[in-house]
DNA sequence: TGATTCACG
DNA sequence: GACGTACGTGAATCAG
């Protein structure tokens, strides 16, 4: 072993910067036999190896160290928040690559070194230092302006790029000044990609300028006074600090703390066998083969995986069988740290929580599992209650063989924070939300449920029992088998720990089988944008509407509870008199009984299972001929009110928070829309006025205003672009009454005469027509025969050619692939168009307004996901949405504000996507509660 | 558990 | 020619 000195000559390689320079150069390629993205992992033993060959000649560096960065927090963060702030985030199809392209350095047997919490460049310029005082020559394989401070005293730089050597006359070249007055340039210019601030206004030229004529920054920024130029002296003299600090930022640390020496970086001669077994890994023929050439080795035979006949057809991995008692219970710190160790080699982890409860909100935490590698997962029980000796219900003892819960989540939270490592959940909203109250953001995530949705929406469900035994042919252990049902039904932490173990393992197990599947599939099925741009995101902003939660007045409800039962109590005693007997009013089938058998009223028609229908539209016919059916009505209105709102949503006013929580679905609905239960706030009455009232208990907090803000007429403004209806696009350019608009051209009707009657029917038709119209649907909500609603239809279809072209494109689009998209690419899967008989009819008319519906949706989530950023600094939070609405709450005050900002994301939230030929218009409104603010 | 009804967009 | 139909949701209730 050679001691570092005069003689040696070290290299070190920035690996970043290969990693990013084989990403961007070649195409996606993904590995045969799972699809898994390998292109970057490709290009970058490329470089390794042509890096090897070019540095073969008698010029041969003794020391090699390939360097990487690790952690994105160093200690510039804590300098200036906003450091690399505005970096894009890492590709999703380059992150799982990542970890591969270590193993790849040390497959090549070059030293491999990154340090946590460090950058790459301070690694290498804390190397170079060493090297350059133990007398050596460095040559660093990067063109990264930022490491060029670095050089001279035999130092210098190497651009492989380029194939072009960068010394201290290259240096001056670049910043105009010697390498070690590059900082002080560097520090006025700032650097937008790093976003470095720097000084506004002055860039590396008058930097080089100012730093040769006072010779160095301190100098100058002590002389400023005397810069002639009035601007660019008051500049310096106002941004003093911004500049120091950009100093700091800039100025690369020799003396990062490295558990290793020169040494230990001497130039050692690959082991063909690892190296050769790397690549045949990756699948790497040709390079496989170049390599085994050049090291005399045979190379080995990688097996041919058949070419994918589709790319649906993306074979699956082959994973090891599901095996419930291989799972690994964590006893102890020791236990979890393998597993803690893998992940973070791997760069990713399937997890997975228990808990004691389905409500986020209300419910602790009982255990964490985690999977790595299909097959070996391992469940870490928190919060589980030793089963009792001597009484039936367990005792509330913490059981035997558990972590203490906070000790489990300090050594698990920076492995779920860490963001090299990429966590994989089912339904990541779920744990998300639990976490955050245990003080952990788990971030970056993948959903396997989202992925699903992606893809299979239409299909069928995304719940894990489903994917598992579609996509894994494996029945999950049910958690019934685990809790019991009914009364007797126990909570998690009642659970054995080790049954608890075989289930909770087991669905962190299924999770990572389903992401291997599943992410390979996104690209191929082209969802990778609503996946990464729809869905997942969303997911964090739900998160905070749904822990934010809107106040609901329990008093309010309380007494229109009260008020509901009196009015119906009297109600029910005038029905019984008419009916002449009493019966369940909320029956349908004893009404239908008493209407059509025992009074024998006209129109009693039985459905299905034999019982008569009393829907509202066939007693508001009856209305007429008697007055039971109308206090029936009311009755149920009242019902309705009472039992769905004012009672059942006190029951869901949190105790902590004292709101009202709700869950949205995001693959709730099939069309992108968001679903909204438990309870469910996407259906509070607004359209009665009796009804309506019920949104007056929900009502801003002292100080605080509720703002609505909805789209106006979005669905009918999306048909008019997609169906590209001229007459209909300028209607919305110019601001007119789009109804009447439609009324006065079908029915040749001049607008200064319209009437509402007119109004209301041309309005029912363009409603009609998002639907998938008929004559028989029409004549039924217009109340008018099916002759002349069928003449309506006609007569609109003439007028706007378009649609009717619309509506049949959809359809044959969606015969031909089993599926419509909408305008930013959502898949809906439409297989039911294929069916014959009347359910060709409902396939048809879904089809016609998914797109539309769908697009609309996916609007509002563009919004969404905006809305964070665009309301940041604003004493403003976003409650509910509501499909074509959002409902925040923002101090009194900052009202104004609040809307500007967010009807700006919302109008705007189409774009750039996607460019709509209509405007999008938003109203606001606002008030003390939601009944105002509408 | 399924059907019915009705609240919303 | 007859059939059965507006699109998308969730919750409460009855009845089996």
């Amino acid at each position: 072993m050679t001691q570092f000195g005069k003689g040696c000559h070290l290299h070190l390689i920035d690996g970043s910067a290969f990693i990013f320079r084989a990403y961007h150069a070649l195409p996606p390629l993904t590995r045969k036999s799972d699809g898994m993205p390998i292109g970057a992992v490709s290009g970058f033993c490329n470089m390794l190896q042509k890096y090897v060959e070019d540095n073969a000649g008698p010029d041969a560096p003794t020391h090699v160290a390939v360097i990487f960065d690790k952690g994105s927090h160093t200690f510039r963060n804590d300098l200036y928040d906003q450091y690399k702030a505005n970096r894009e985030a890492m590709p999703e199809d380059l992150r799982p690559q990542i970890p591969l392209t270590r193993e790849a350095t040390i497959a090549f047997n070059i030293a491999c070194k990154e340090t946590e919490g460090y950058e790459a460049d301070d690694i290498i310029a804390t190397l170079a230092c060493q090297a350059r005082e133990a007398g050596g020559r460095v040559t660093i394989i990067s063109s990264d302006k930022d490491l060029m401070q670095l050089v001279g005293d035999g130092v210098e730089m190497f651009d492989a790029m380029k194939n072009r050597r960068i010394d201290r006359e290259g240096v001056m070249e670049k910043f105009g000044v010697a390498p070690d007055r590059v900082v002080d340039v560097q520090a006025l210019a700032g650097d937008s990609v790093d976003n470095v601030p720097g000084a506004p206004g002055i860039g590396i030229k008058t930097a080089a300028l100012l730093i040769n004529e006072y010779g160095s920054l301190e100098e100058l920024l002590d002389r400023a006074e005397e810069i002639k130029q009035p601007k660019r002296r008051q500049t310096l003299i106002d941004k003093r600090e911004q500049i120091e600090l950009s100093k700091k930022l800039v100025q690369l640390d020799c003396n990062t703390p490295l558990d290793y020496t020169l040494d230990d970086l001497e130039v050692r001669e690959p082991d063909p066998d690892t190296i050769l077994g790397f690549l045949s890994k990756m699948e790497f023929r040709s390079l496989t083969k170049r390599i085994a050439d050049s090291l005399g080795a045979d190379a080995p035979v990688i097996a041919e995986t058949a070419p994918q006949a589709a790319p649906e057809a993306a074979a699956a991995p082959e994973f090891p069988a599901i095996d419930p008692e291989s799972y690994t219970w964590v006893k102890t710190a020791e236990d979890l740290a393998p597993f803690i160790a893998e992940a973070h080699e791997r760069g990713w982890v399937a997890v997975d929580t228990e808990t004691t409860g389905l409500n986020e909100m209300a419910c602790d935490l009982v255990g964490v599992s985690l999977c790595t590698t299909a097959g070996k997962a391992c469940y870490i029980p928190l919060a589980h209650r030793s089963a009792a000796t001597d009484d039936l219900f367990g005792s509330d003892d913490l059981a035997e063989g558990q972590i203490p819960m906070q000790e489990a989540l300090d050594l698990l939270k920076p492995l779920l924070e860490d963001p090299a490592v990429m966590k994989i959940g089912q339904n990541m909203k779920y744990d998300l939300k639990v976490l955050a109250r245990y003080g952990i953001n788990i971030a970056p995530f993948d959903d396997t449920m989202l992925m699903s949705y992606a893809m299979h929406g239409g299909l069928h469900g995304h719940g894990m029992d489903t994917l598992s035994e579609r996509y894994l042919s494996h029945e999950p252990i049910p958690i019934k088998s685990l809790l019991g049902s009914g009364k007797s039904m126990i909570t998690f932490d009642r659970v054995p720990v080790a049954d608890a173990v075989k289930y909770a393992a087991e669905d962190a197990d299924i999770t990572l089988r389903l992401w291997q599947i599943f992410k390979p599939q996104l690209s191929p099925k082209k969802v990778t944008r609503v996946y990464e741009g729809l869905e997942r995101p969303l997911v964090p902003v739900l998160a905070q509407m749904e822990m934010a939660g809107v106040e609901v007045d329990r008093a309010t409800l309380s007494r229109m509870s009260s008020a509901f039962a009196q009015k119906m109590a009297a109600l029910e005693a005038e029905i019984h008199e008419l009916a002449g007997e009493t019966f369940n009013v909320g029956s349908p089938k004893q009404l239908g009984e008493i209407l059509f058998d025992k009074m024998s009223l006209p129109g009693g028609k039985k459905g299905k299972t034999g019982a008569y229908a009393t829907g509202a539209d066939v007693l508001e016919d009856l209305a007429t001929e008697h007055d039971l059916p109308g206090r029936v009505l009311d009755w149920r209105q009242l019902s309705k009110l009472k039992s769905t709102y004012t009672d059942a949503l006190q029951e869901h006013i949190n105790k902590d928070t004292g709101r009202v929580h709700t869950s949205y679905v995001i693959s709730g609905a099939v069309t992108g829309r968001l679903s909204s239960t438990d309870p469910n706030l996407q259906n509070i009455p607004i359209r009665s006025e009796e009804g309506r009232r019920i949104r007056e208990a929900f009502v801003a907090p002292e100080g605080k205003t509720l703002v609505a803000l909805d789209y106006s007429q979005i669905e009918l403004r999306i048909l008019a672009h997609m169906a590209d209806i001229g007459s209909l696009k300028q209607a919305f350019r110019d601001g007119q009454d789009i109804h009447a608009m439609t009324a006065s051209e079908m029915f040749n009707v001049p607008m200064e005469d319209m009437t509402p009657e007119i109004r209301r029917q041309a309005k029912a038709i363009n409603f009609g027509v998002i639907y998938g119209i008929s004559g028989f649907g029409l004549a039924r909500n217009l109340r008018i025969p099916r002759g002349e609603a069928q003449g309506f239809i006609d007569r609109y279809f003439e007028r706007f050619p378009g649609i009717r072209d619309y509506m049949d494109d959809t359809v044959a689009f969606a015969k031909e692939h089993l599926r419509v998209e909408t305008l930013f690419g959502r898949v809906i899967n439409t297989p039911e168009i294929a069916a014959k008989g009347p359910r060709a009819g409902f396939a048809k008319r879904a089809a016609i307004n998914a797109p539309i519906q769908g697009t609309a949706a996916d609007i509002i989530r563009r919004a969404m996901v905006r809305m964070p950023d665009a309301i940041d600094g604003l004493p403003a939070k976003m409650l509910l949405q509501v499909h074509d609405e959002l409902l925040f709450e923002v101090e009194t005050g900052a009202e104004d504000d609040l809307i500007k900002a967010a009807k700006s994301v919302m109008e705007g939230a189409a774009e750039p996507v996607v460019k709509l030929d209509v405007p999008l218009v938003v109203d606001a409104g606002m008030g003390r509660n939601w009944a105002e603010a509408h």
